[in-house]
DNA sequence: ATATAATGTCATCGTTCGCTGACATTGGGA
DNA sequence: TCCCAATGTCAGCGAACGATGACATTATAT
């Protein structure tokens, strides 16, 4: 399933948490926000932050993933992005 | 690839944008932000909105995707999900 | 039908955002 | 080597966030 817009990641994360029994409450003490967060992502808020987005994803199993490029396109190979990714981390440390 | 952090995405746009052979500017320009922004997201800010980002994937075309649970299976275990809600928390503080 | 749980809605407040513009530093082409 | 492009960094401001708590509405269990 192709996420494009806030929207279509609410649903996602509503539709994956009543999978798993949990109501809102529960799922914004996992997460470590509020509950009034949990309506507002589920109903697709766009201004929401990325960081608290991701880790509600993460915290339901939602394995958020990118496609790699077509063959024959010049975009980089995966190891060039892992070492990319490695960089990134390091300055945020 | 996989998606966890603000940081991987922000690794990736970078990486995406320059493949494409754009500058932050020319990018800023196409999604409608600032180019204060597309420092900001590929820096990983944490805090950015969830909005704005998936509208720069989706001007890179990085296409975002979520992959269904495997039929059969139940979802995530509880004590996986409690470990990343634990490990979340403690990123948190 | 009734009671409780779950969700939706709203307001307040301290904090941070995104834009803007300027300036510093680094990268890259000639 | 030089010059310009690209990127990094910074500050001020109006607007919105996330937490909190309360209340209304809907869903669900009995």
């Amino acid at each position: 399933m192709r996420i494009r817009t806030p929207i279509d990641l609410g649903a996602l994360i509503r539709e994956r948490r009543k999978a798993l029994g949990l109501d809102q409450k529960t799922l914004a003490e996992k997460v470590g926000v509020s509950r009034q967060w949990i309506v507002d992502v589920e109903q697709g808020k766009p201004r929401l932050e990325i960081g608290l987005v991701l880790r509600t994803a993460n915290a339901l199993g939602i394995a958020l993933t990118v496609d790699k490029p077509t063959e024959g396109t010049s975009l980089a190979q995966p190891v060039i992005l892992d070492s990319i990714i490695d960089a990134a981390r390091k300055r945020r440390k």
